[in-house]
DNA sequence: CCTACAATCTCCAGTCACTATAGATTCAAG
DNA sequence: CTTGAATCTATAGTGACTGGAGATTGTAGG
């Protein structure tokens, strides 16, 4: 365990943006990590796994508030499994929903789109189909 | 002509709350509406429409930005119409790549949920999965 | 005319998840 | 020892609203 990362190399290893450990670490889903004598913050290889878990999980769609009952449940081992696969289950309900909205949305746009392909005709529908889309 | 509307009729007509007209008229998508001796707004029919169009192609997601450019076009119908499908296409080829996206992240979620379906298992992958996830 | 109460007014703070900037210090390499 | 990169704190900005406080006004019933 001679792992000591600064805050620079976290970011590196985790594909994350500086400013956004720090913020992580104000809303409290990064604990408050050890300083060097002059300030400094030092993460070790446990606050890797943890940040990269929380990207994963952002990237995955998961709100902070979902990330942080997601990261409570790790410490309750016991009955974590039924609690996550219902934030996974949920998440995945939304998933479906917000995939079928943008599904007719793109109907519509390619509708609109194709109203006028680009021509130089000076009244069109792009306008007026987009203030008569039923959306 | 007789038409004179308050804020809140128009909010009910158009499905719009209050505050976010007069947020629209501070960001300058509505104009400043003529006022009442005391100080209330008074809007007509063309604001109706104008309002009707924001929120139709809010609900289609464009931006803002992209509803100023489209209603700054309506105000030179002669070269409307390249410009506004540019517009539509291009949003169009977002909300692609959007739906792409969240049906990979769809397929990701139902591989995590099934993981574990809801059992009293007391070590499943649902955590696992969520941090090894390649998103 | 008076009393309620609903609607409107302005101004400001909060949301979410960051991102960016300024100005001061500190670290690491040559 | 100097230079430049990295870090520090603190604060403000983003987008698109939403909500509340506190004051004023509009309207309907008695």
């Amino acid at each position: 365990m001679g792992d000591a990362f600064t805050i620079g190399r976290l970011a590196r290893d985790t594909g994350t943006k500086v400013p956004t450990i720090r913020f992580y670490e104000e809303i409290g889903l990064l604990g408050t990590p050890i300083r060097t004598a002059s300030g400094h913050r030092r993460y070790g290889s446990g606050d890797v796994r943890r940040l990269a878990f929380i990207r994963s999980a952002r990237k995955l769609g998961f709100s902070t508030e979902e990330i942080r009952s997601l990261l409570g449940l790790t410490e309750h081992p016991e009955q974590s499994c039924g609690a996550a696969s219902d934030i996974a289950r949920r998440h995945l309900g939304e998933v479906e929903r917000h995939i079928e909205q943008l599904i007719k949305l793109r109907d519509e746009l390619r509708a609109i789109s194709t109203v006028c392909p680009g021509s130089n005709v000076s009244d069109c529908g792009v306008i007026a189909a987009i203030a008569h889309s039923p959306a």
